[in-house]
DNA sequence: ATAATTTAGGTAAACGTTTAACCATGAGAG
DNA sequence: CTCTCATGGTTAAACGTTTACCTAAATTAT
């Protein structure tokens, strides 16, 4: 069974408030003889203070959870690292939720943290999700959003990568190099990054006097499985293009298998960009051209404002948005 | 403030006790007058009970710890995805921890998850550990081990892969295709699979009547770099091969950019063959041959087998080993 | 010498639940 | 008419801490 603090302090003699201030290193008013002998029967004994125990009375479970789609999509690895470093930093856990974009699992994943009392979460949601606010509203605790926010949704901080300026960088340069009929391969629109990507795309294109094609865009997921797809289709349809922008670097991956299907080149017959700067962009061949988002740095950057938060529940947080950097590399002529 | 199962007894005009029941559908006994009273009131309040009070009493967290060494490592997001799908099936949450293969982090997480009282923990270690098992035996709860066991620990569960007759057969195959003179590029042999590969790779040259070749054992981490600096360093010595045998899919990758560095192809030039197939293999040119390990499923298993024995602290559990699989793609000829 | 302060520790309430044990009422059985 | 049982609850202890407040002795200041 385990030992309790009630048995150390029947053990050394002593009540329990006393032992309490030794573990908790509140011992200014405890002698040192009592606090070492204290000390020696924990260790002797193999004492483990209860920590939910604590959290009744002070509040505070020091965790946090992490609700992101996928933890296999290796966009969110390094986020999740990050938020677990900037945590483990500051004494807090994260509890990791999958949600797959199911808004179900989202809600669900939601009343199961709170129910556990976590601190705070940070929340990369699946969707825009223009009106339900009412499961949101019961947020009783911080949360932030990262990557993709919700519009409707008064959060208490965001942290946003500055996807329209990237998506207008990398078309442009696109244009720059000759090329002239984009197709955007995009994740989906109901995500906020999807929709400002193509906003830089249209952005760059109309900045460039080149017009939009509506038969060069394509709405998909955020899957290498969707870019093998949409290339696809693409190249059996009868519109024609020189390049495609892609709308993160999963998709670009499978529109390369596609290309190398056909027959076609990169970037010699047609050039490619991706998005995200995932490692694959470094190792696939060619490869990949993209716009780097600073992964890891959104994860941190996003529990730090998340901890701050919670020990600071009146502070007004700045909404962070992070830059972007065009890579140039093989995928691009 | 947070609303308490004392306030909506109240408005509801009877004991917690009463609330309680509802609340987890203990309510045999209970008119459905009175319940349907009592969940208008927990919707209109907005309640959520506060598990950390149940956790008091109960001695249940319903959480799980999963300490594993990078989450950025891409051999680990599948597992963990495999070990939250069983557990969130099962009504646990998972922990996230990152050791960075560093014993120091895995005592102090290990430290923290029981303060937290987590109901028991998945646990990749960084290595063999044969004598500190002192910080070991304080384990106050049912530990499984994934992937690397811990030799000197009694765990109550471990699952593996086998990984001998995996890289038997991988070299194996390799032999059979001609090639004579195999390097071995290996990860830190203070881990057990990086051990059993290196058997598997002796075995299969004894089998086949080839000599082993200390010159042609490199031993390094589960990195590209160091696959990148292992295959060059080879490469600049007096050594000569014909192949590579690597001890994971990203020594593989970095070994093939140090091949192409130096004008080597592969497979014409030098064969390759990785281990784990991960989803990169199928992306980077060329594709790997490799051993397919069931990533995913030691994930789901571990929690299976943890959870289990949450359930059934007396039930002794096999230790689960899983097949792998040679997957022929184009880096060998 | 006395007052004030410091040192070293104790007391007990509180945190929000669960659950075993108990109780009151009414209905049906014999 | 009494006994038994089911129904629909209530009571109160317990879980393992933290912390505001209290006390007694020792030390220091005046």
């Amino acid at each position: 069974m385990k030992i309790t603090i009630k048995e150390i302090a029947k053990m050394a003699d002593v009540s329990i408030a006393t032992v309490s201030k030794v573990v908790n290193h509140k011992d200014k008013n405890i002698s040192e003889a009592t606090r070492q002998r204290i000390l020696d029967l924990i260790e002797e004994h193999n004492y483990v203070p209860n920590r939910v125990a604590s959290s009744m009375i002070t509040k505070k479970t020091n965790s946090i959870g992490l609700i992101i789609p996928d933890i296999t999509n290796p966009f969110f690895p390094e986020v999740a690292r990050g938020v677990e470093d900037y945590a483990n930093l500051a004494g807090y856990h994260v509890v990791l939720c999958n949600s797959d974009n199911n808004p179900i699992k989202e809600v669900s994943y939601i009343a199961m943290l709170q129910e556990k009392m976590v601190d705070g979460i940070i929340f990369t949601s699946s969707s825009l999700r223009k009106n339900i606010s009412k499961e949101f509203l019961k947020f009783q605790i911080p949360v932030i959003t990262v990557d993709r926010d919700i519009e409707d949704l008064k959060t208490q901080g965001k942290i946003t990568v500055d996807n329209i300026t990237g998506a207008y960088n990398g078309v442009s340069y696109m244009i720059e190099r000759g090329y002239k009929h984009i197709l955007h391969l995009a994740g989906p629109l109901t995500s906020k990054p999807s929709l400002d990507r193509h906003e830089g795309y249209k952005k760059a294109l109309n900045d460039h006097n080149l017009p939009y094609d509506a038969a060069l865009f394509r709405e998909g997921n955020y899957t290498a499985d969707w870019g093998y797809n949409g290339a696809k289709a693409a190249l059996e349809s009868e519109t024609t293009f020189d390049s495609i922008f892609c709308g993160n670097d999963m998709i670009a991956i499978g529109a390369i298998k596609a290309l190398y299907e056909k027959g076609l080149k990169v970037p010699d017959d047609i050039g490619i960009v991706g998005f995200d700067d995932i490692y694959m962009a470094t190792v696939v061949s060619p490869n990949l051209t993209t716009i780097c988002q600073p992964n890891y740095m959104m994860g941190y950057k996003a529990a730090e404002m998340l901890i701050e938060l919670i020990k600071h529940p009146q502070s007004v947080l700045e909404d962070v948005v992070l830059k972007t950097e065009l890579i140039i590399r093989e995928s691009t002529k």
